[in-house]
DNA sequence: CGAATTCTTGTCCAATTGGTCAAGAAGATG
DNA sequence: CATCTTCTTGACCAATTGGACAAGAATTCG
């Protein structure tokens, strides 16, 4: 209790500052390192778009690396939530549904933490393979494990549930790693929610008409 | 005809040592580009995997970008050539499953084609963006025209074609560009033909239950 | 206020970068 | 075999890279 009043003006043990500047750092670094991966980035150029100088910046994250591995975590976050949140108690078709709205919505709200992703994944995943490994293999698993009892139980077709949920993820993150090629080949200058709604219809109905049953 | 007996022992008016080193070159800087980007990627270390030195490179390449571009314009072609193949007067079933048999084919036996394409897209396609203006958009559009044609037959349930072709895409191409993320997950040390033929089994069920018309 | 702490940056550094050049090695051609 | 062309590379270059450091500027806080 002694020494905590005053300092707590500080969040986490972080000055306003800090928190305010490791803030514009990692949103700089979010762009820089999801649009010319892990090499391909400078940390001059993110401490530039930062708008501070590149010491400064090593002040905040010891190395490029550092940086990199702060930001992925912050991605990692973004990618993964949406899964968490499948209910084996429901219905599959409200759930898939759900699942595809939440994923292409962090499509449309966090494009860069999809490029990143999809980055660390071209280069072999050096820094999240024991993640995938790990976690997330772990995760699927137990999700796959729902979407089997649901084809038991005939509410769903019996279908492959890895490559459902692998289908699920290339198609939504397509949108936004692709955004340049979608943007071209659909005519739009920009995907705006507009756009994103119209995705997310389209790409449900198609879906969820593949793995439903037949009625009757 | 006077010059050119002994001259075609040359093909193209390619030195055999010219054909053979571009290749080489070419190889080696598809499998750096695609891990890394073309940023990422440095001159030094395609020639050092090309096991050559880096004047020597250059001597066949004028710079990193001539070398990016020749490996980005072999990729354009691995890419986009199945799509040509799409008939408006065979059945959709038949057409779409195979569409979707032939880019699988081409994710396998090119995966970094695949990679360097989507890197090239990462990146906002600084390259690419004129093709994928004309050439690409005005070829989706005709194939757009067919599927529509499809649908007005009741051949396809009315589905949205542009999204329908993105999500093949989509797909596909992700069984190469995260096949890291997808052995993980899926528990296989590599992905052979078996387990190619296992994904396009599993994605061409749930995509054509998704678009094919319910009978009766 | 004044001392302690936190923040900020100009300057510097060795290593790496993309690329040049000249000169020799190897190959083709008469 | 002699010449002409093509091929190959060591040595070099200026620019950029990730990062260290010291010293000054702000802040914080008793």
């Amino acid at each position: 209790m002694a020494t905590v009043g005053h300092q707590r003006e500080r969040a986490n043990g972080k000055t306003r500052i800090q928190a305010l500047n490791e803030e514009r750092i990692m949103a700089a670094a979010e762009t820089i390192f999801a649009e010319h991966g892990f090499r391909g980035a400078t940390v001059d150029e993110i401490a530039r778009s930062a708008e501070m100088s590149k010491p400064n910046l090593l002040y905040y994250f010891k190395n490029k690396e550092a940086l990199y591995r702060a930001v992925l975590e912050h991605t990692l976050d973004i990618w993964l939530e949406p899964l968490q949140e499948i209910d084996a108690d429901k219905e599959p078709e409200s759930e898939i549904r759900n699942y595809i709205a939440r994923k292409i919505e962090a499509s449309r709200n966090h494009p860069n933490a999809s490029r990143i992703f999809a980055s660390e994944m071209l280069r072999g995943a050096p820094i999240l393979g024991d993640y995938l490994h790990g976690e997330l293999k772990a995760l699927v698993a137990r999700k796959c494990t729902v979407i089997e009892r649901w084809i038991a139980d005939k509410k769903l077709a019996p279908i492959d549930p890895i490559h459902l949920i692998f289908m699920i993820w290339a198609i939504t993150q397509h949108y936004a790693d692709f955004a340049v090629q979608v943007k071209a080949v659909w005519n739009k200058s920009a995907l705006q929610k507009k756009e994103f709604d119209r995705i997310e219809e389209a790409v449900s109905e198609i879906i969820l008409r593949g793995i439903l049953p037949r009625e009757g």
